[in-house]
DNA sequence: ACTGAAACTCAGGGTAG
DNA sequence: CTACCCTGAGTTTCAGT
């Protein structure tokens, strides 16, 4: 993890599909320097994956929520946290510091498909004793991007 | 937006370098018909970005936290949001209803750069009047992917 | 959906520090 | 020995039809 390595990561981050003639030309390396370069990150798990970002509103999943969740104490931590893991509706899912136990992030279509999301996966839970929504109004920032300094 | 292109996204969001004839086979397409749906998408707006994600481990990104953040009534709501969007530790921040204005996501490299965030970004700001910080100790998901139902 | 031209990828092998 | 570069064969993309 040299210098050029970072920049790499931080190009790729940008767009990865730049091809390795180009980002060889935006980080001063041949095409298959830029090229073995390439492979040595993917292989090395520096880049966990290569994903399109897909618009939300195209998906029809217009309601972004954040949910605090309460676990009883001594309940099934594991247990949660794979439930959470396998909800398509769940896009985080993170154990805090804090009043509250989880953290989790869902985007769906509308309130309704938030109450079923609440009364059908969540409720059922062995563990949970309450829950709080904190609704999306607006977002400012959104993105995966890493800086790279 | 047909049940065709929502499969596309479904296989683009988990890897977005699979060649177009790969696509094409899987979702029972020609090769070129799979590269001009693919072109549409992209030119549309349905996908947003092709990004590669990179591990937070690599880039030395090991702390990830929250912030809850009040603003004063009447305050210059835009001009957080812009500070929020060019400040490269954060990664999202939301407007959210409940007791706290703005929820902010970030990833630094330990407590003493949270620590400076905190001191030299959020409190310069005009309208800030406290903050509430969640460490997250550990992740069950954080993913980018929407279902495709 | 097909086709052909241009661009790109990716090993293999060579070279310098 | 590691990192970089060159080259050529095989794919992939992308217009035009």
């Amino acid at each position: 993890m040299d210098k050029i390595d970072s920049d790499i990561l931080r190009f790729l981050q940008q767009d990865n599909r730049i091809t390795a003639a180009e980002l060889g030309a935006a980080v001063g390396l041949s095409t298959s320097a830029a090229n073995d370069r390439l492979r040595r990150l993917n292989a090395s798990g520096a880049v966990l994956a290569n994903r399109a970002i897909v618009a939300p509103a195209a998906l029809g999943r217009t309601l972004l929520a954040f949910l605090f969740v309460d676990l009883e104490p001594r309940s099934d931590e594991a247990g949660f946290a794979a439930a959470m893991a396998a909800a398509p509706d769940v896009l985080e899912a993170h154990h805090i510091t804090g009043p509250h136990n989880w953290l989790v992030k869902l985007r769906v279509a509308d309130t309704a498909a938030l109450q079923r999301f609440l009364a059908s996966t969540l409720k059922p839970l062995a563990g949970v004793i309450r829950t709080e929504t904190l609704i999306v109004l607006d977002t400012a920032k959104e993105t995966s991007v890493l800086p790279t300094d």
